[in-house]
DNA sequence: CTAGGATCCTGTCAGC
DNA sequence: TGCTGACAGGATCCTA
């Protein structure tokens, strides 16, 4: 669920609280969140965090890394031994941010020297994956991953899209070999940005509006990037404060039966793709413009 | 190769 | 209250 602004901003925050520490105790509560061997991270110190489109890696001494992918559900909360001190919280918003944990949807816990980080996952789609640090950029999830929308240029783009002509656009700008970084939430939002329909076949988007998606595409997520709190991560201070940061940010994602902002007509929420999707149906048209 | 749908898993919510 | 089905901020696997 998180999607890339999340991602980098859990990223972040955690190098704040995690870097240089030493991992001294790793408890695996759900076999199917860890894969790998986890006796080869104890006693390693944190020395990077590194983010591969909504994958994070964290690079630990001794040469090994181990690759984090929160999917839909996932989270990652580090609690410090001193409770006066910032706790830090991202990933899917639940009451888990600030409830006493581990608590049920606790899959891992990483016991570190000043802290705990605690890796929740409700539905367990997402895992920690233990992977030698030479053959992180050879993982097959990481390798096939399409470049970011920052690096890649209005003509890639545009001949990314006319490979999947017959595909709706919402289900080709969400596909992470094509354009890394989009979620359901960033890929609504750019698609509002640029005015297009994502029922629409990515055949009939023409040049000109291929280049407003990828523009779109990046302005959101910066946005949502810069807003510092971003979507769901959020500081969480001792006192524990809550904000919907998705609220102040989306203009059409869970906001159907409310005006659209351009033109007033009602957002409406339909089906693309097998995903809910949330448009203006007056500034999307079905048709090319 | 592409495109679509089912699937992994747990929880919540609307509707009866 | 209790049941049922739909749905969920992701990605893969299977089928045609």
């Amino acid at each position: 669920m998180p999607e890339l602004p999340e991602v980098e901003t859990i990223r972040r925050g955690l190098c704040g609280f995690c870097l240089q520490q030493k991992i001294k105790r790793i408890e695996v509560r759900s076999d199917k969140s860890f894969i790998g061997p986890k006796e080869i991270l104890i006693g390693q110190r944190i020395d990077d965090i590194r983010r591969f489109g909504k994958a994070l890696v964290f690079d630990l001494t001794g040469n090994v890394s181990m690759m984090i992918h929160l999917r839909m559900t996932g989270q990652l909360i580090y609690r410090p031994n001193n409770k006066k001190s910032d706790s830090f919280a991202g990933g899917h918003p639940t009451d888990s941010f600030f409830a006493e944990l581990p608590d049920k949807q606790t899959r891992v816990i990483f016991e570190l020297e000043k802290g705990t980080l605690f890796f929740n996952d409700q539905r367990k789609f997402g895992f920690v994956k233990v992977i030698p640090t030479e053959e992180v950029e050879e993982d097959s999830f990481i390798k096939s991953l399409a470049p970011e929308p920052w690096d890649m240029d209005s003509e890639d783009f545009y001949e990314r899209l006319m490979r999947h002509k017959n595909s709706c656009i919402k289900a080709v700008i969400l596909d992470q070999k094509i354009i890394c970084g989009l979620g359901n939430i960033y890929a609504d939002e750019a698609l509002f940005d640029a005015k297009i329909h994502p029922a629409r076949l990515a055949g009939t988007v023409t040049k000109k509006e291929a280049d407003r998606l990828l523009d779109g595409a990046k302005k959101v997520m910066e946005a949502s990037i810069n807003s510092g709190g971003s979507t769901m991560a959020t500081y969480v201070k001792a006192d524990g404060t809550k904000g919907d940061y998705l609220r102040l940010f989306a203009k059409v994602f869970r906001r159907e039966g409310e005006p659209c902002e351009r033109c007033g007509t009602e957002i409406e929420k339909i089906r693309v793709a097998g995903r809910g999707t949330h448009i203006c149906p007056a500034c999307q048209k079905r048709s090319a413009k």
